[in-house]
DNA sequence: TCCATATTTCACCGATAGATGAATTATATG
DNA sequence: CATATAATTCATCTATCGGTGAAATATGGA
């Protein structure tokens, strides 16, 4: 990943409204959520809620289709998971210590599921 | 880790400067850097330096003390760890394949110097 | 076709971020 | 004490961000 695809996607995490935009759509898994009921469900005006997802998906963090009248936004596990790669890189040039707590979490959650070979 | 911290956290890295400095520190390890040094293989003026240092300081990803004439900066381990571990949260809803990755890069980096139990 | 619903787009405004030159503080050395 | 170096703070200016009301677009159903 190169820094200014990770600056935007920070840049569109950072601000209380889209993260929790795009921590429900992560929890909503790949099926995703419709905009109303996302707005719903964080109490977000349309059209504020439009702009952020609107930063998301540029940022490559969300993906969207339409479905009727109604257009379905899901997380972007790819996208989510090159930037916590890339966060992540060289992360132990003094300090093993590091990544062991994110071992454990990406454990609990996953491996348990689909473990890594 | 709050959501307002996270938020903050991420501001502070969605900065193509900003994140260089905290990326350098990441790799200098825990021992860490002098400003002057950052500033001198990053190509930052000292002021906007300065700036920087200081709201990654505020966001708590890095950590500073005075040696001498030099003040001694160094990334943050245990914040970082916080929040990466924060991004993952819940992140396996429905897609257990997003940490794989995460937890290879993870393990490759950390796995053999210092093995989870 | 007409209407209701879902969502986006637009224009506008106030607030905040980011860079810079100049001045200031802190430390070491002669 | 005087001077040089390291780093920060301050004042200022410009650009961008973020939210809102109003209007527009798209779809489905009567």
């Amino acid at each position: 990943m190169e820094l200014n695809l990770a600056v935007s996607s920070l840049g569109a995490l950072a601000h209380e409204g889209r993260l929790s935009v795009f921590r429900l759509l992560v929890q909503a898994g790949p099926s995703g959520l419709p905009a109303g009921e996302v707005a719903r469900r964080l109490d977000i005006r349309p059209n504020t809620l439009s702009a952020s997802l609107n930063i998301l998906n540029h940022a490559g963090l969300v993906t969207s289709r339409r479905d009727g009248r109604w257009i379905i936004y899901a997380a972007n596990f790819g996208a989510m998971s090159d930037l916590l790669t890339f966060l992540m890189e060289d992360c132990c040039g003094g300090a093993p210590e590091v990544c062991a707590p994110l071992i454990a979490v990406a454990s609990a959650c996953c491996l348990a599921a689909d473990p890594v070979s």
